[in-house]
DNA sequence: TTCATTTACATACTATAGTTGATAAACTCA
DNA sequence: TGAGTTTATCAACTATAGTATGTAAATGAA
């Protein structure tokens, strides 16, 4: 099980169904926006510290960012 | 908030009900036991791999270590 | 199609995650 | 109490998390 790509995948569905832009939540999280476009490709494998950082830009519980989904199953 | 505490916290006290020993754990997760005395006492901010092997080293769900807890309400 | 906005990619850099070796301190149990 | 085991601490080191800058590529709306 690859945590880089769930967060990722978490992480892009929650962003898009909140309407905010990579640079809003970069901003708001205070890391970088090519940071924020790594992460959700699933090329960067956060901190737990940034991933709730992350949730908290995003107005979710960390634990949202780490719940196994679909895509998890197989 | 600080996930690393919490993260030590969750991760100490799986791991005494589990009756495991910190070298056991550090084994099985390869990690080493030096890198989970510093986990527990809240000291290091892990990555969500690092997250995971434990968490697979200790037989419980990834989530369980990211969980609040009574501490946290604080 | 065009243009403004958003996301992805590349590179070089700093900060820190995690390792290793050594060992002190604490703990447990007979 | 003493010995063996377990946990904590320290320092130096390697690998990588996250940054900053620049910009190409993709996206969406008019």
């Amino acid at each position: 099980m690859d945590m880089r790509k769930l967060v990722g995948r978490n992480f892009a569905r929650l962003r898009r169904e909140k309407g905010l832009t990579q640079e809003e939540i970069a901003a708001s999280a205070d890391i970088s926006q090519q940071y924020v476009s790594g992460l959700e490709r699933g090329g960067r494998n956060p901190t737990v510290q940034s991933l709730y950082k992350i949730a908290q830009a995003l107005g979710v519980s960390h634990m949202e960012l780490v719940r196994p989904d679909r895509e998890d199953e197989r």
